[in-house]
DNA sequence: AGTGAATAGTTGTAAGCGCAAGTATATAGG
DNA sequence: CCTATATACTTGCGCTTACAACTATTCACT
């Protein structure tokens, strides 16, 4: 490849006329990202601020304080976090079990495996920042928008994720 | 505190049954959060592997190449960038005018700033991942919903968007 | 039972990021 | 003109993360 950069005027031209660059799915990708984020800011410095919990630790605590039992195991949890993989869920885990938010369970039926679970701290910390982050969403999210709008961003959402979420076991074609 | 963990059985009975853990509002945030990680994902793991780009150097290029003479400060460019700081912006120039993508530009009028601009290897490296970039984004998103759901879910997004990214010089109760 | 492949989870290593503090320039007020 | 404050960007530092390699256990097949 040539590193040299040269007068880069005609390439300019070129550039701005390409009709890829200016495709509307540039648009909704960039609204998605873009809305995620600034909801994600905006609720991760109200949980800092008044908790001191990053967006991770709470994601934690909220999946497991919504699961029966109060506990998953460390699979299903990182599978349940789109946003962090395995390796980074142990250290995760390693910091909030450190912090006693949570603590590991050994697993009986398959010796591989632990669970995750709540402690009390942990419980009592999800339930303290429940009523100040929900009045956030309420305020960055849910009530920006019409019920009927937000039914219809719920319904499209889901549609997306569970497209890319469950490729698990479903057709593929070849075998 | 408390911090000894005792029989955790009385307090799991009482989380379980906290209205507030099942408030449609978590769900709500979370399809949000999920979609757009998932998507994310999606995409970025085809940037890398063909052209090796993550999402932050894919999105500093798509900005810079969507902006008439392909140039915008370094301020601009962080804010409008949702998921950097200032300070991560500077590093992350820093690593794509390495690599040659970008380049720093004086500014004339304000001598404390600097332009981001790219580069003719910026431009081609844009144009080149580009079609199958926006094949992917067809595969997980726009092609997953029918048009109207798009726009609508477009026009919800939008809603979000501005009420978070634009509040300055807007009203502000007090003064 | 016994061997090979798959799975659950952890760890070494390196890269990326945000916060707070620092430097340089611009702007406002006396 | 001169000082004080604000802005644009950068840098020191520590924390968090992902990728790839590793260990332990289970499953499939003979």
């Amino acid at each position: 490849m040539a590193a040299e950069p040269a007068t880069a005027d005609a390439v300019e031209d070129a550039l701005v006329d390409d009709p890829l660059l200016a495709d509307d799915r540039i648009t909704a990708v960039g609204l998605l990202f873009e809305a995620s984020a600034l909801v994600a800011r905006e609720l991760e410095h109200g949980l800092v601020d008044r908790a001191g919990l990053t967006s991770p630790w709470w994601e934690v605590l909220i999946r497991l304080g919504r699961t029966p039992g109060h506990r998953l195991r460390m699979s299903e949890l990182a599978h349940a976090m789109a946003s962090i993989t395995p390796s980074g869920l142990t250290r995760l885990v390693d910091r909030m079990e450190e912090a006693g938010l949570v603590e590991r369970q050994t697993c009986a039926e398959d010796r591989r495996g632990a669970f995750a679970a709540l402690t009390p701290a942990g419980q009592a910390q999800l339930l303290a920042a429940l009523p100040d982050h929900l009045a956030d969403i309420d305020r960055v999210l849910v009530g920006v928008l019409s019920s009927r709008d937000l039914a219809a961003l719920e319904r499209c959402l889901r549609l997306v994720r569970d497209r890319l979420q469950a490729p698990v076991g479903e057709a593929d074609a070849g075998h």
